[in-house]
DNA sequence: GCGACAG
DNA sequence: ATCTTGTCGC
């Protein structure tokens, strides 16, 4: 008990680092952007599985494509399936799965300039999401693209292509975007080498034909492809998803 | 004390 | 996140 606390204020001082390691200024004209990549995660269970160490997933797989900028055309993928060892705790993510998806990034042979993560990147309690974290050890730039709010407040936007500015704690920390039309708004932060009004900009570039960004999108579809593969094959060496071909 | 709470 | 078919609305 005395063990636990200890430990999360711990994991809370990690994060108060990474956060003050965060660059909130760009690093990167968008004029040069060529490569951007999307991160996403999907889970595997056993058909036999016990509740051992509190955790029901037993090991996770991290998709990571690589796209070229702006025609969003499919250019790599690669992914790392891992063993699960942090449970989802809203605020701790980034100690669930940052790791699988740093291993991922560092299997792509072509090196994208930034890289988008389904998660938060400053909008968090401590100003450390997902994004922010993997982009602060990776030192790339990347931007969190969140379906759901953690913290912060903010006008909600009813038309599409509006964004409204979230704050928390006297701080903006990123937008609600909403992406189409009866769709609930996105949430777009900064994760790490980018600035807050830049990152908006250019998640709205991805926005394509559908309320999620590609680069996300497509990582979504690759990442349960892959998943799908392993419960049924054991392997996977995808070729295709729903119109990108590898 | 109570409710909220990325994936 | 995950389980899961059809169905209502833009």
């Amino acid at each position: 008990m005395l063990n636990e606390m200890r430990k999360t204020e711990e994991l809370y001082r990690i994060q108060e680092e990474i956060a003050s390691q965060a660059v909130l200024e760009d690093e990167l004209r968008l004029e040069d952007l060529k490569l951007i990549a999307g991160a996403d995660q999907a889970f595997l269970y056993h058909a036999q599985s016990k509740a051992e160490n509190g955790l029901k997933a037993e090991r996770i797989i991290s998709a990571v494509v690589v796209l070229e900028y702006p025609s969003m055309m499919l250019v790599e993928y690669s992914y790392s399936l891992m063993p699960v060892d942090f449970p989802y705790i809203p605020g701790l993510l980034s100690f669930r799965e940052a790791t699988v998806i740093i291993n991922a990034f560092h299997a792509l042979k072509t090196k994208p300039e930034l890289l988008v993560i389904d998660g938060c990147g400053i909008n968090h309690p401590r100003f450390a999401g997902l994004a922010t974290h993997v982009g602060v050890i990776l030192d790339i730039a990347t931007i969190g693209v969140a379906k759901n709010i953690l913290c912060g407040t903010g006008e909600v936007p009813n038309e599409e292509g509006e964004a409204c500015l979230i704050t928390y704690q006297d701080r903006a920390v990123g937008y609600y975007l909403k992406s189409k039309k009866g769709c609930k708004p996105i949430i777009i932060a900064p994760g790490h080498k980018i600035s807050l009004k830049t990152a908006l900009k250019l998640i709205t570039t991805c926005v394509h034909k559908h309320k999620l960004p590609e680069p996300i999108r497509i990582a979504h579809l690759s990442a349960n492809k892959i998943k799908k593969d392993f419960a049924e094959k054991g392997g996977t060496n995808i070729q295709y998803v729903e119109g990108y071909s590898l």
